[in-house]
DNA sequence: GTACAGGACTCAC
DNA sequence: GTGAGTCCTGTA
């Protein structure tokens, strides 16, 4: 991989499976748009940052060579061989064949631990427009102003501190529905005990699951997408519907629950079962299976 | 108008 | 520790 800066553009050249639809559209972040140009713009780390792909050229807008060697290199996971990852996979089945294949170029983002946790309690029986629309509300209510970027105000996720200060009634009002309680209790909580969830990081898997389990508002699969997309913990297995159906389909019993699912992926996968769900994931999403 | 899509909590058992 | 009912919002 090469990387320039051109103005305010960083370009990376030669970057291996890296494709921006397929990374921010398999359903692990909610504040990267799609532009008329097919590029997407995402506030991340208190940003904005836009992303553009052409041919084997990556440009990264309005930030720095800087930006990229202390954030965004990691934020895109561009450390990892994801090559060799897919084809550990790929070998599998014939499931994972094709859904290796069809999410060519998703890259799990390190995102930050606070922002997944409170998003994915807001996830909770809820579809990705309508937590996109929550985040974006709360960001802009809460959140510090960041600046404008091709004519759009962006905000940065708030703070915990910040989020506390939010009441029940002003939290709901940003269209979380009845999650409003549990943001509310698990900002308060972080911000009242000094939490800092990304201390989470450094527990093994388990640990890791029990003490985001403790929050208000994070069931088993909320903790799992906390810990996969926000903790890097790769060893779990984010069971909602979709993997539920998908994995019914290929792979278990009609009747098993959703627990003995979750066993069955982080027997099977190991170490990769947070990627594999994500194929597994975003290719039972896209092609409606099991529905 | 009504049905439906989505996980956590609560309260049985 | 397992299962049914409830919570909220937007779309069809």
């Amino acid at each position: 991989m090469k990387v320039t800066q051109q103005g305010n553009t960083v370009i990376l050249e030669d970057v291996k499976h890296f494709n921006p639809k397929h990374i921010f559209e398999c359903g692990q972040c909610f504040r990267w748009i799609k532009q008329e140009d097919d590029s997407y713009t995402g506030v991340a780390m208190g940003k904005v940052i836009n992303v553009k792909q052409e041919g084997n050229k990556i440009y990264l807008d309005n930030t720095t060579k800087e930006d990229f060697e202390n954030i965004w290199y990691d934020y895109f996971d561009l450390g990892r061989d994801y090559e060799s990852m897919v084809n550990t996979l790929k070998v599998m089945d014939e499931y994972l064949e094709k859904a290796t294949e069809f999410g060519e170029g998703i890259r799990i983002l390190k995102q930050d631990g606070w922002e997944m946790l409170i998003s994915f309690i807001i996830s909770a029986n809820n579809r990705i427009p309508m937590i996109q629309r929550a985040i974006n509300n709360l960001s802009k209510n809460f959140g510090t102003y960041i600046g404008e970027y091709q004519g759009q105000e962006y905000y940065a996720f708030p703070t915990p501190e910040q989020l506390s200060k939010a009441t029940v009634e002003e939290i709901r009002a940003c269209s979380t529905g009845f999650r409003d309680k549990y943001i509310k209790s698990t900002s308060q909580t972080v911000n009242d005990e000094n939490i800092d969830v990304l201390e989470y990081r450094k527990l093994p898997t388990d640990q890791c699951l029990k003490e985001l389990l403790k929050f208000n508002g994070v069931g088993p699969k909320v903790a799992d997408c906390i810990a996969l997309f926000g903790m890097q913990k790769y060893d779990t297995f984010p069971v909602d519907v979709w993997v539920k159906r998908v994995m019914q389909e290929f792979y278990v019993d009609e009747d098993l629950s959703l627990t003995k699912i979750r066993k069955f992926g982080i027997e099977k996968f190991g170490d990769l079962a947070g990627f594999a769900q994500q194929y597994l994931f975003y290719y039972a999403r896209e092609f409606g299976i099991g529905r």
